[in-house]
DNA sequence: AACTGTGAAAACTTTCACAGCC
DNA sequence: GGCTGTGAAAGTTTTCACAGTT
């Protein structure tokens, strides 16, 4: 398929999520418009990102909330039930694993790791909380692709190292380290500390500026 | 002060980060190549990104590691303490309470709120969990500048507001939700279905790409 | 009249390449 | 010789503006 920024999948993604508040709210229409103010953008990138993909709206009319959410699916990839290992029973560990809203898009926590042998054994709503040694068999067993991990930075390369050549593609990173992988993995990080960091930099030479709203 | 690109602070801390470890280790002089590699950018990149704010390194020789990072402290606003409170004492709250990367850069939690009165009373590591009406009146007496907002999607706009009412500058946004502010209000957001998404669409669209590591 | 889809222009970011200093 | 700092070139993303459809 075609080469799509990454910024430009964040806004699909974030317009997928007010397409299906709009539709809980009984809206069956929705303008290039309205979806720019609600996330955040203009009416122009909202056509423009959709356009990258195809032509959804009616001319005059604008977009049918449920067409362009189930297209949107497709586009993301949300069409379907992704299995996902969680590396890392700590507190953010926890935190990911009462994440509703990675269920509710099909993302399916099937197993449990942590190093820690106190933690293992711990149930963890049903799930039992594994011995890492298990990784590679739980991972290439059950063809998981996704793996979150959530172990301290001194661990995390040496945990991705092990789940990508136990066959998983698509990483999502928690701890505060650039993880190296080959090409065809996927990593994507959240990294709290430098969002803080970004917010200590915006207060500290905050100023001659007018673009908050 | 200059107009400089969320990307390009967001590499700065980066670089800091790369810095501290290299000072742990006993590194004394860095090149911007050595950074590049480090944090997965181009040397190009590390010295246009440092050359925005001054001039750093010797030529011929690179840069000093102990004196770039307090200059970068410094650019970074970091070199202060930041009062933070933070809202929301469930999973996500509690993981972002313990997160020893925050207070090692400045960041103190000087108190907790919510809502549900079930979780008010409880002691965090010696803070007790308050009910979430003492909000305004804490963030202004104690002049708090930054808030953490951990609560459900529904509730994190109320929340916004009340806090910016009450004086809060900068915002750290774990709610999977668009939230408005007022200009001269900064808000960062931390969006783990976003990214979750992100991972789904390469995956999905994965193919004739060759640019992982 | 309302609103999309899209080429072209503008703005912004990254990469190149080299003069200048240690 | 090694490596920084930086203008200029290349590449990418966003905005504009308008023809085209309902």
């Amino acid at each position: 398929m075609k080469k799509v920024s990454g910024p430009t999948i964040g806004r699909l993604s974030l317009y997928l999520r007010l397409l299906l508040e709009l539709r809980d709210a009984g809206v069956s229409t929705v303008s290039s418009e309205e979806l720019a103010v609600r996330s955040g953008t203009t009416a122009a990138q909202v056509r423009k990102d959709l356009s990258l993909f195809g032509t959804f709206g009616k001319r005059g009319l604008g977009y049918e909330v449920g067409q362009l959410e189930s297209r949107l699916r497709g586009i993301l990839g949300l069409g379907r039930r992704w299995g996902v290992v969680l590396v890392g029973a700590g507190r953010i560990g926890a935190a990911l694993f009462g994440y509703e809203t990675f269920r509710r898009q099909g993302f399916h926590i099937e197993a449990v790791f942590d190093a820690d042998p106190s933690k293992v054994g711990e149930q963890w709503n049903g799930l039992e909380v594994q011995a890492d040694e298990r990784m590679e068999e739980v991972v290439s067993e059950a063809g998981i692709e996704i793996a979150v991990i959530a172990v301290p930075a001194r661990s995390a390369q040496g945990v991705a190292d092990r789940l990508v050549a136990a066959g998983v593609r698509g990483i999502l990173n928690f701890a505060p380290t650039r993880l190296k992988v080959p090409s065809g993995v996927e990593v994507k990080s959240v990294d709290m500390a430098l969002e803080m960091e970004g917010l200590s930099y915006a207060l500290t030479n905050a100023g001659g500026n007018g673009g908050g709203a």
